[in-house]
DNA sequence: ATTTTAATAGAAAACCTTTTCTATAAAGTG
DNA sequence: CACTTTATAGAAAAGGTTTTCTATTAAAAT
C-alpha cells in the first residue's frame, strides 16, 4: 500500500504539517526535523497525493490537448512543441484524439474538464462545435486556446498560421516564374481549404487572369495519407482534360505527393514538365522524389505558442482578460518540385 | 466559479448523498427527486470533480504513457492504439516524452505516479533505466507494461514484437533470391539492434557464408530522419570499397531510404542493381521510390495489446499476478525494392 | 392491528493533502 | 526580570466526493 504524508509523520514523529512544510519547503523546519522528516520519506518511498493537493489548491498542473489524430504527422509536432513548454513548468498533459468526430470532441473535453485541467489547448477542432458557441462557454470556465482553427464570430483564443499569405507567397512565386495555368488543390469543406481557395480565386481576379474552373480540384479526403491515391487519381483526371496546368497548387503535403506521382504515371516530369507545390512542410514533402516546394507552418512553433499563451491565461489568472489571436508567420520552401514552365522565357 | 455536488443539494432541496446517488445511479431515487436532481445539476451545468472521486475510490480512470519522442512516425502509432483500447473504457492518458533523456524519463514517470495513475505504458524504455531496477520497483506499485523493450533479467510485463524472426524472415527471402553479400545496417547499441545483428551473424554461420565484417555498418543515430542522411554516408562509403554488396538489409526504414539515396546517387538502380530492405513499415517506406520491402510491426496492435494487457492488470487487482511476455508476429510486407542479383539465375 | 420488510433519504466519516490558526519555547528588548 | 518577538511545531478545518451507517415512511406479512 501506498505510504501517505500520515505514515511519514508517524515513521518521523511528527505531525503531519511539519511534514507539508517539509516536503513543500514553504516554512521554517528546524533542520534535525527535517532530516528526520526526509529519511522517513525516503524510506516509505512517500509522494505526494496530487489528487489530495489538487483538490485543495485548485490546481493540478495538468493541462488537456485534443488533436483530431495523432497519426498525422502534422500533430505530433505541434504536441511536442507544447510538451517543450509546459514540462518545464511543472505540467503534464492529457491527450485525447477526436478522429474528427463532433461527439468524442465534445465527449473528450467534457471528460478533461471533470479532471479539472488547468487549461485546454484544443488543436483542429471541428468548426461545427464551434459555431455551437461550445468552445466560448469552454472558454469562460477554463484557459482555453483553440489551434488553427478560426471561426470569425467566436470569441476565444486562437494560434493560427498565416495560411492565407502562405498560400499567396506560393501562388506569387509560381507567377513570377510565367506560371499562368495553375490548379487549385483542396479537400472537402473546411475553414482552412475554403481560405486558401479565396486567395487563390481573388489572385486569378487581381493578376486578371481568365479562372478555368475545371482547375479547381476537390477530393474527399483531407489531410492524411489516403490523399495520397485520391489526388493521384484526381490530378490524372484533370491532366486528361483539354489545357493541362503546368503548375498544381495543393492546401497540404500528401496532395503534392499525389499529384507528383499522377504525373510520374502519365509520362510527365516534375518539375521539367508541370510544377507541383505542397503546404505544411510534413517529412514527406521532404523524403519525396523531387523533394517538394511547400509551405512551412512551423508546427512546432505553433504548439510553443499555444502553449505559452495558455501559460500565461492561467498565470494571469483574470478570466476576463483580453481574447488572443495570435497569428504565425509561414515561410515558403523552395525545393525541387517547381520550374518555369516550358516555352516561357 | 464552478458548481459542487453540495450546490446541486442546496437547488435541488436534497442531501448530497442524493445528488451522488442520482449521478452514480447505483443506489435506488425516487423518480420526483431524480427529476429534481437531474434538473438542477443541468441549470448549474453541474460536473463532478474527479480529483475528489478519485482520492476516496482511489482509482482515477487515468494511464500513463511515456515515448521516447512523439514526433517520431513509430510511436503515434502505438499511442493510437492504446487510445482506442482505452477510450471505450473510459480512460484518459497522460503523455509523456522522454526524448531518450534517462533523468527525464524518472522524473516523468514518477511525476505520473504522483498523479495516482491507475496504471503506465513505457514504450521504447532505456535500457539503462531498466537495468536499475527501475522499472520492477514501478510494477510493485501499480499495473505497469513495458513495450518494445526487453531485458532478460527485469520481471515486468512487456510487449514485444518477435524482430528476431522479422529479420531472420528478411534474410530468408534474400537468401532464396541468391543473395548472399548482404551488408547490414544498424544503429548505436540498443536491445533491438543487437538482437538482429545476432541473428544476422548466425544466419550467415547457418548458411556457411564467410562474413564479410565490412558489411555490418553501425551509424549514430537512431530512428528518425536524421538517420537518413547518415545511412545514405554510410552505405556510399561501403559501396566505394571491394565486394560491394547485392542486398542491404537495414534495421528501420529511415536507413532503408537513405541507402537507397546512396544507390541513386552513385547511379545504381533499386533494385536492379542492388536490393534494400527496411524494417518498422512506417509510411516512409510507402512512399518511397521504389516503395521499401519491409518487415510491418503491426504497431497499432502493438499499442492495442499493451493497453489490453494493461486493462488486465488494472482489473485483475492481483499485483502479485504472473508477469507476462506477449510477442507479437511481424510481417514481411514485400514491395519493389527488392530482386535477384545480377548474373543469378 | 401489529410486526417485518422494502424503499427512499440523510448524516457523518473517510480519502490525503494544504493552510490557517493556535501553542510553546527560546531569544531579544527594555 | 518581565515583556515582546521570533522560530518552530501541532491541531483542526477545508477541499469535493463516495460510502457506510442510521432514520423515516410506506407497503407487505402475520
Amino acid at each position: 500500500m501506498k505510504a501517505t504524508i500520515g505514515d511519514v509523520a508517524k515513521k518521523a514523529g511528527v505531525s503531519i504539517t511539519t511534514v507539508s512544510r517539509v516536503i513543500n519547503n514553504n516554512y521554517p523546519v528546524s533542520s534535525a526535523t527535517r532530516r528526520k522528516v526526509e529519511d522517513a520519506v525516503s524510506r516509505l518511498n512517500f509522494t505526494p497525493n496530487t489528487l489530495a493537493r489538487g483538490l485543495i489548491q485548485k490546481k493540478t498542473f495538468t493541462i488537456g490537448v485534443v488533436v483530431p489524430s495523432i497519426t498525422n504527422l502534422f500533430f505530433p509536432e505541434v504536441v511536442n512543441g507544447i510538451e517543450t513548454v509546459m514540462q518545464p513548468e511543472g505540467y503534464t498533459f492529457f491527450l485525447t484524439e477526436t478522429l474528427e468526430r463532433d461527439e468524442k470532441e465534445k465527449k473528450h473535453v467534457n471528460r478533461l474538464l471533470e479532471r479539472q485541467i488547468d487549461g485546454i489547448i484544443v488543436i483542429g477542432p471541428s468548426n461545427h462545435i464551434m459555431e455551437e458557441g461550445f468552445y466560448e462557454r469552454i472558454t469562460g470556465e477554463i484557459p482555453t486556446v483553440i489551434v488553427n482553427g478560426f471561426n470569425k464570430g467566436i470569441k476565444c483564443n486562437f494560434v493560427l498560421t498565416d495560411e492565407k499569405s502562405g498560400i499567396r507567397e506560393v501562388l506569387e512565386y509560381l507567377y513570377g516564374l510565367k506560371h499562368r495555368n495553375m490548379a487549385f488543390m483542396r479537400g472537402r469543406k473546411s475553414y482552412s481549404y475554403d481560405l486558401k481557395e479565396k486567395v487563390y480565386k481573388d489572385f486569378f481576379i487581381e493578376k486578371s487572369i481568365p479562372l478555368n474552373e475545371d482547375n479547381i480540384i476537390e477530393i474527399e479526403s483531407g489531410n492524411n495519407i489516403a490523399s495520397v491515391k485520391m489526388a493521384e487519381n484526381a490530378i490524372s483526371r484533370r491532366l486528361a482534360k483539354p489545357e493541362p496546368p503546368t503548375a498544381v497548387v495543393c492546401c497540404n503535403d500528401w496532395m503534392a505527393v499525389g499529384a507528383v506521382r499522377a504525373a510520374d504515371a502519365l509520362g510527365l516530369a516534375v518539375p521539367e514538365d508541370i510544377s507541383v507545390t505542397g503546404f505544411d512542410n510534413i517529412l514527406v514533402s521532404q523524403l519525396n522524389k523531387p523533394e517538394i516546394t511547400t509551405v512551412d507552418q512551423g508546427m512546432n512553433d505553433i504548439g510553443k505558442s499555444a502553449a505559452r499563451l495558455l501559460l500565461e491565461l492561467i498565470n494571469g489568472g483574470n478570466r476576463q482578460a483580453p481574447l488572443k489571436k495570435i497569428i504565425l508567420e509561414t515561410k515558403l520552401v523552395k525545393r525541387k518540385s517547381v520550374k518555369q514552365p516550358e516555352g516561357m522565357v
